[in-house]
DNA sequence: TGAGCAAATCCGCTTATGCGGATATATGAG
DNA sequence: CTCATATATCCGCATAAGCGGATTTGCTCA
């Protein structure tokens, strides 16, 4: 039940809710979702811990930064819920600006501070490919 | 957004989970919850007042009693979570707890102090017949 | 080893939410 | 109309959770 109920609350706070969406795109590090939320260092990545402990993303280090993507060994409720996000949230206003914001950066990626030597794998899980109409 | 965010704070607490969950097996009134639940009334009321904003459940009046069931004109995102949980909550201890409760409590219904004239519908839309394993 | 940067955690503060007794409202009985 | 009952709402209080600047930790590279 603890479990259930941490990731309902984890869901219940429209800042994870875009970090989630965000990170449907494919994997996504700290300061990438800095710049595309505008949101201070130590509210994302408390908000990520969020996320982690209820069992919604998964964390790799490689290098200097911290690498986040949405965590495909959940149980299968939570697989079933993030399922459901990927066809509700799209229709939502502030995911669709923070869609436009991601592309954006991700046009400019190059000369974002995070990506010195490394490589991306963009949308390489993304469930939907039209992510708008 | 808001509708969405009000949905999943419905959801992250215990007591409405169970709430839904006895609710799965057919509409009650807020005493049936209260003897089942053994919570005084203004918690009862105060988290289904939570869930009928959250457009999750439904309240009719008839006679001095107020019966309660899940609303099935909600949109397609909120059924669709509703469905997931008629499948998940089954599975936790605590729900499989109240389920006896309420078994043993319906068993006795007609001592029930809301039971004097109003007929009752148990499991007129109960969506799984045998909860228990 | 130490400088420099990314990210996690700490801290004091503010706001949101839950609790349950008390009170208000609505309904049916007499 | 008045009373009894069922439910909703109010209230003061306690706890949880968010915020963002400050600090700590961990990694890389020279």
């Amino acid at each position: 039940m603890e479990e259930t109920l941490q990731i309902f609350k984890a869901l219940s706070e429209e800042i994870r809710l875009r970090i989630l969406a965000l990170l449907f795109h494919g994997e996504l590090c700290v300061c990438d979702l800095m710049d595309v939320l505008d949101m201070p260092q130590s509210t994302i990545s408390r908000h990520l811990a969020y996320l982690r402990n209820a069992g919604l993303v998964k964390g790799e280090r490689r290098g200097k930064w911290m690498y986040y993507r949405l965590s495909s060994t959940t149980g299968k409720p939570a697989n079933a819920l993030l399922k459901l996000l990927t066809e509700h949230l799209p229709g939502l206003a502030v995911i669709n600006q923070d869609h436009y914001r991601l592309t954006a950066y991700l046009a400019d990626k190059d000369t974002a501070h995070c990506k010195e030597k490394q490589p991306r794998s963009h949308d390489h899980d993304n469930p939907k490919k039209a992510f708008l109409p």
